[in-house]
DNA sequence: CGTTCTCTTGGTATCGCTACCATCGTATAA
DNA sequence: TTATACGATGGTAGCGATACCAAGAGAACG
């Protein structure tokens, strides 16, 4: 663990250093950074002159260790090259910032184990909250939670039994809602292609959606018409052509998760399939791509960037103060229908 | 600044606590925690029950000030909304974590002030080192870094005169090298859209790069084939049309960032126009996108990834004892000739 | 058998800041 | 004018760990 990481005393100026030069005590100095309206102007102007001339850098981490507070917030992705979740991020680090925290982040590759040993690290570093993309836990991370008491949020997923906060959209209804929507359509040879669905709650969800929806529209649930693949444009374009192969009367293609569509609409392309004439295309999230491409691709529009905003601003008002109540956030989803269907 | 971020008592378990219970001294614990080898067999299963017993988790907050190091590193990236950041920030956060470090994130929106800002936050955490994707700094940043001592990696372009260490490409070179390749294919009427320049002294690199090469190609340096776009599909097709509308004669458009390319693309595919045959297109930065588009697109491979891990294993070296020494590694780029070109 | 050396273990003093309480001066009320 | 209150400042004691040094127990040596 940890290394060497010495921060050797070059110019280390503490905050008893400046409260000498400004001839005023320590306290004042602390007072004047942290709440410069609790000092009178006189102190103020003493503190921030010595401030500004030695750049004094107040050591956060001696403040937090006195004060048992922390600004820092942990994130746990499971990939972080991902766009999806760095719209989140995105969001997320902005609404912190703009209210004084800082973002710690991690991935736990979608490994449960790999989660629980960054929860540890990062309770360890005492952060005074926490974000989690994922609605499935190890005993070890739900007793860490309840015992010590940190805020959280989790995401990604709609769980019968939250850790705290919740906010997300359910995958069961948005998976269900296109399958329904490719129904509705005419489409009635409905392939699903799935992100892998091992640990994987969203996933597993997202299938039960395209099955609940199918036994809606009337039409038989046939196993061999889901194929699961992990995530890239290779394993959509090869997801197709073997579904085709299997059920040449396939009339449209329903891949959840991440640029399988695209790689699905790049394979028509290649071959002259005609979309939707041949075989339509439906995607899970509104990546920019997918509105761009030729043809349009008709997608769920799950809103990313509001999942992390509102994240983070529920984590932001807890920290500030709001009382400990169990929210749960169902931001919804849209279905946008484009030219591939 | 920070909220009433309060982590309450809640089984606030403390070291002291732990050799009470164990039956040894606090410093028993202390090192058979971090340096299990230095105590006996019997004391270490001691310390473990207890450790065990109470879901012990050390406050690194205390440890860090104590010992004045810390585990944690700092990044600033301009976007992390942003795949090729993504790939960078992926491959940080693996190498660190495999040594017991963490990642804090943050980012600057490619605004110079807020850069400063964030090193400032930053290095009040006492973050013990930072990676920087930009290498051109506020004067306050640049005196920071010196005054502290921080090892810092810079990254994103080869400056003339690095903080610390660098680990990038030439962004000059790169561009230089397709442009040229795009003059050997033939082509003689190149157009180049960039990113935004201001503040950017990687886009500005690219620009001389383009314009260096078309000196070398014998080609006129015609400013007006030279269009700035913020990134995205739609700048990318837009400036692709007004390209073409105000020189008829374009046989190649160089897009030089974030997925420029790929808007070009669909926009000759929404207008038939043939891609190479009627306009060429080539990219910046290896995106899996270009690979899968049809028709697949010319680009220049940067290593993302091992800038990256490289950043990482150079700052973890360095936080492990490595000498202090001005380090400068040039990943290098690569041309992928493609189907567009 | 005493001495020296090594290996473990423990005590104590910080690390740099903030919480908490005491103090002091002045404004307000009586 | 004296009593009361309040706002601004300062002193002191931790926060929970680690660094550093001292001390005790055996092992190895002459």
């Amino acid at each position: 663990m940890s290394g060497k990481a010495k921060r050797d005393g070059v110019a280390d100026i503490k905050m008893s250093d400046i409260a000498r030069h400004a001839g005023v005590s320590p306290m004042t100095v602390s007072r004047a950074l942290r709440d410069p309206a609790s000092v009178s102007e006189k102190m103020r102007r003493k503190v921030d002159a010595a401030v500004r001339e030695f750049s004094y850098l107040p050591n956060r981490i001696a403040g937090s260790l006195s004060s048992k507070r922390s600004n820092v917030v942990g994130l746990i992705v499971p990939s972080i090259q991902n766009s999806l979740y760095a719209n989140m991020i995105q969001a997320i680090s902005d609404v912190l910032r703009a209210n004084g925290f800082h973002l710690m982040i991690a991935n736990s590759g979608h490994r449960l184990d790999d989660e629980e040993a960054l929860v540890s690290a990062l309770l360890a570093q005492r952060v005074c909250g926490l974000v989690l993309h994922n609605t499935t836990h190890n005993k070890r991370v739900r007793d860490l939670v309840a015992k010590t008491g940190v805020p959280v949020i989790e995401t990604g997923n709609l769980p019968a039994e939250p850790l705290d906060m919740v906010v997300s959209y359910s995958n069961f209804e948005a998976a269900r809602a296109m399958t329904a929507h490719l129904g509705r359509l005419g489409y009635r040879k409905i392939g699903f292609v799935t992100l892998p669905l091992r640990d994987n709650d969203r996933s597993e969800e997202r299938r039960r959606g395209y099955f609940a929806a199918l036994k809606e529209l009337g039409l038989p649930a046939d196993p061999s018409l889901v194929l699961e693949a992990p995530g890239g444009f290779s394993e959509g374009a090869d997801a197709l052509v073997r579904l085709i192969q299997t059920h040449p009367g396939l009339d449209a293609g329903f891949f959840a998760g991440d640029v399988l569509a695209v790689g699905a609409l790049f394979e028509c392309q290649r071959r002259g399939w005609a979309v939707p004439g041949r075989v339509a295309i439906a995607s899970f999230d509104d990546l920019d791509l997918l509105r761009h491409a030729v043809p349009a691709v008709t997608t769920l529009r799950i809103p990313r960037h509001e999942i992390g905003r509102r994240s983070a601003e529920l984590l932001v008002n807890r920290l500030l103060g709001a009382p400990a109540e169990r929210v749960r956030i169902d931001v919804g989803f849209e279905i946008v229908q484009r030219e591939s269907t």
